[in-house]
DNA sequence: ATCGCATATCGCAGATATACGATAAATAAT
DNA sequence: ATTATTTATCGTATATCTGCGATATGCGAT
């Protein structure tokens, strides 16, 4: 009787927890590094830089898509992945908020 | 037949993930946050704060324990934990490094 | 429309994770 | 030693994750 019981906890806490979920699985954490490093990369680029099947990267890139780390545009017949950085960014300052790890970088900024 | 690829991995995406999956659970992040909150906590007391068993708590306590994300203490009967910083500290680190999400730190506001 | 390629989705099997009651182990006090 | 209290562990049920082959979908060219 599992019953998950995320949804008793605050949707912050949630969110966040769904955005450490999606980095938990090495293959995610290479794709994420992969497009750091390339800028951008089509699925079959990814495929040849892993040691999975193609439809086991396919899965890992919508789990990364899920939570809003990606950005994709149709590019002939391949489609390339690139990283939100928008996203990725607002999710770390969060982590870091929650963390208590945000200690010098003391000007939250809401004037810019 | 998913034989967990996972040590087909780097060393240090493979350790990534693993704090990442340490945090991929909502009852975990609430965790840190309290330890955050109040410096140090005895396991009852998060068995309070949070909508879950005490079974429940106590396993989720040993997975944030065995990333080493936690210090304990016996005190009495009870068992008080709070957040090994040091630790913390270094994983965000990695992580900032990995993500990329760590040159403005010194860069402050490229105001266009 | 058909072909060839690139990617997503389906269906399945095995592995982990989640949740809890029951119980064990440890401590403090009697 | 017994009791009460606190926490960890065991056993079990359910849910989710991982991985892949097979297949479907989408695109560009023929």
């Amino acid at each position: 009787m599992a019953t998950t019981k995320q949804s008793l906890f605050p949707e912050g806490q949630v969110a966040l927890a769904a955005f450490a979920g999606a980095l938990a699985h090495p293959a995610r954490i290479a794709i994420i590094g992969l497009l750091q490093a390339r800028e951008e990369a089509c699925c079959g680029e990814i495929v040849k830089a892993l040691p999975l099947a193609q439809a086991t990267v396919s899965q890992h890139l919508q789990v990364l898509n899920r939570v809003g780390l990606l950005h994709h545009r149709q590019c002939g017949p391949k489609i390339c992945y690139s990283i939100n950085c928008e996203a990725l960014r607002s999710f770390c300052h969060s982590f870091q908020c929650t963390l208590g790890t945000a200690e010098e970088v003391a000007a939250p900024a809401p004037h810019l």
